[in-house]
DNA sequence: GGTCCGCGTTGATCTAGGTTATCGGCCAGA
DNA sequence: TCTGGCCGATAACCTAGATCAACGCGGACC
C-alpha cells in the first residue's frame, strides 16, 4: 500500500503525544482501505449498525448523534480529519449511536479484523488507539460538566475553544480562523439548546466582539475572554507529549 | 497471589460478554495489590494527579467529579463494586477529573507498570479492559443526550433504571431495591439541577408511586413507568455477550 | 423568472427550574 | 443534656431559555 498519507493526521496527532516507530507508521497505514466520499448531511453509521470495520475521517466535519423517541437529537461528539468515528466498535459490536457528515467527508474503513490482530502484534499501538478512545471519553466528560454546569454563552464559547484547539493539532486552522461547517440547528443540538437561542447567543457573542461568524467561517477575535467566557481549560484534549 | 476474590466482580462481568480462560483470570487476579478503606465523603483520586496505577473498586460506592471556576461541581459517572474508576489513567497519565467515595469503599490498585505488561501479554483481556472504558464512554453519552434533551423528571428515572442494572449486573442489587447512599445534593450534582429541584421531582416520583427512597434505600416500584419516563435502553450498558 | 425552502434573525410570551429562605429531624460531639 | 451541622422538605419569587410566530435572504429546482 502507498495509500500512507491518508493516515497522516492520525500519524501527527498520535506523534505530539509519544514517539511513533517507523514499523508502526507502516502499520497504520496499512490498516486503511479505499477511501470513500460522503456528502454533508448523509449518516456515515446508522444507530443499531454493526460495522465489521470502524470509519476513519480522512477530511471533513462529522458529528455523532443520538435520536431520542421524543424527537430530539443530541450530538454527543463532533469528529474531523484524523478522529476514527467509532473505533469503539471495535469492542462494542453494535452502534449505539449514528454519525452523519456535517460537511462534504472523505473517509476510509480499517477492518476490525485487521484491527484486532493489530491488538496482537503491536501492543504500544493498541494503546495509542486505546488512548484515542479514552480521549474521547475525556471529551464527553467536559461537555457533560458545560451541559451541567454552564450557562448557554459559556457552553458555545467553551466549544468554539474545542474546536479551534482540536483543529490547530490537525493542521486544519491556524490564526484563530477556522470553517465550521454547522448550522444552528447543528448547534443546538450539541449544546442542548434551541436554535433560536443560540442565535441570541451567537448574536451577544459578536456584539461583545468576541467572535465573527459568516458565512460558516469562524474568527476569533479576543480568544482570552472567549476561554474565559468558556472556563475552558485545553487539558483535557492530552495534546501534548506524554508517553503511554 | 490467593487474592482472587477481590476481583471477582469484574470477572463476572467481563464473563458475562465473553469467555475467559482460567490463564486470563489469574493474569487479571495478580494485577490487584493491598485493598485499602477509604471513608465516605473522602477523594479517592485528586484531580491533577498522575497515578502510577488505576483504582479498583473492590465494594462501595463513589463518583467521578469536576470542579468549575465558579464553584460548581459536577459527577460524571458513579462507580460501583467491580468497576476501576481512572483506567483510563495508564493512557490518559493526568487525571482530568477526580473520584470522591459516596459510601464507604474497598480499593485495590492496578500498578500502570502490571497493566502495560498484560497488555504486552494478553491482547485479549486487553481489549476486555479496552471495552470497560468504552463502556464508560457510552455512559458518558447516554448522560449527555440526558442532560442535553430530557427534563428533570426523565433524567431522574434514567438514572435510577441505570443505577439498578448495573448494580444488579454486578450481583449487588435485586427486586428492584437498592442502595443508594447519595445526597439529594450528590443527585443534583450528577443530573445538573439543584438540590431543591431534586427534592421537588423526587417527591413527585414518589406520590406517582413509581419508586420510594428512604434512608438511601430506593425501591422501584413502577420499573415499566419509570422505564418509559426515564425513555430507558438498557443496551449501551452491554450487559449481554458479545465475545471481543 | 418564479417558487420553494433551508437558514438566520427577531419579537412576544410562557415555563421549567433556579434562588433564597425557613423549618424539622437526626446525629455526633462537647 | 445541649448544640451545631447536615439533610430533607416546602414555600415565594425570579430568570434563562423554550415556544410560537413572523420575516428576509439566497440558492436550488421547475
Amino acid at each position: 500500500m502507498s495509500q500512507a498519507p491518508m493516515i497522516t493526521p492520525l500519524i501527527e496527532k498520535m506523534a505530539r503525544r509519544d514517539v511513533i516507530t517507523p514499523i508502526e507508521r507502516e502499520a497504520l497505514a496499512n490498516l486503511l482501505g479505499a477511501t470513500r466520499r460522503v456528502a454533508a448531511g448523509k449518516a456515515l453509521v446508522e444507530p443499531g449498525d454493526r460495522p465489521n470495520f470502524s470509519t476513519f475521517v480522512v477530511s471533513g466535519f462529522c458529528a455523532r448523534f443520538t435520536l431520542t423517541p421524543t424527537g430530539g437529537r443530541q450530538l454527543t461528539q463532533i469528529n474531523i480529519g484524523g478522529d476514527f468515528v467509532d473505533l469503539h466498535s471495535l469492542l462494542m459490536r453494535q452502534m449505539d449511536h449514528g454519525v452523519v457528515a456535517l460537511a462534504d467527508c472523505v473517509v476510509a474503513p480499517a477492518a476490525h479484523e485487521d484491527l484486532r490482530r493489530l491488538t496482537q502484534q503491536h501492543p504500544h499501538l493498541t494503546r495509542l488507539l486505546w488512548l484515542e478512545t479514552v480521549v474521547d471519553a475525556a471529551i464527553h466528560r467536559q461537555w457533560l460538566v458545560a451541559l451541567g454546569q454552564q450557562n448557554a454563552a459559556s457552553r458555545l464559547a467553551h466549544l468554539i475553544c474545542e474546536l479551534y484547539l482540536r483543529l490547530e493539532a490537525g493542521g486544519i486552522a491556524s490564526d484563530l480562523r477556522f470553517s465550521l461547517p454547522m448550522t444552528q440547528v447543528d448547534l443546538g443540538d450539541v449544546l442542548g439548546l434551541t436554535q433560536v437561542h443560540v442565535n441570541r447567543v451567537l448574536m451577544d457573542l459578536r456584539r461583545q466582539g468576541l467572535l465573527d461568524w459568516k458565512a460558516g467561517h469562524v474568527t476569533v477575535n479576543d480568544w482570552e475572554a472567549l476561554a474565559r467566557l468558556g472556563q475552558f481549560d485545553p487539558a483535557y484534549l492530552r495534546l501534548q507529549n506524554d508517553p503511554v
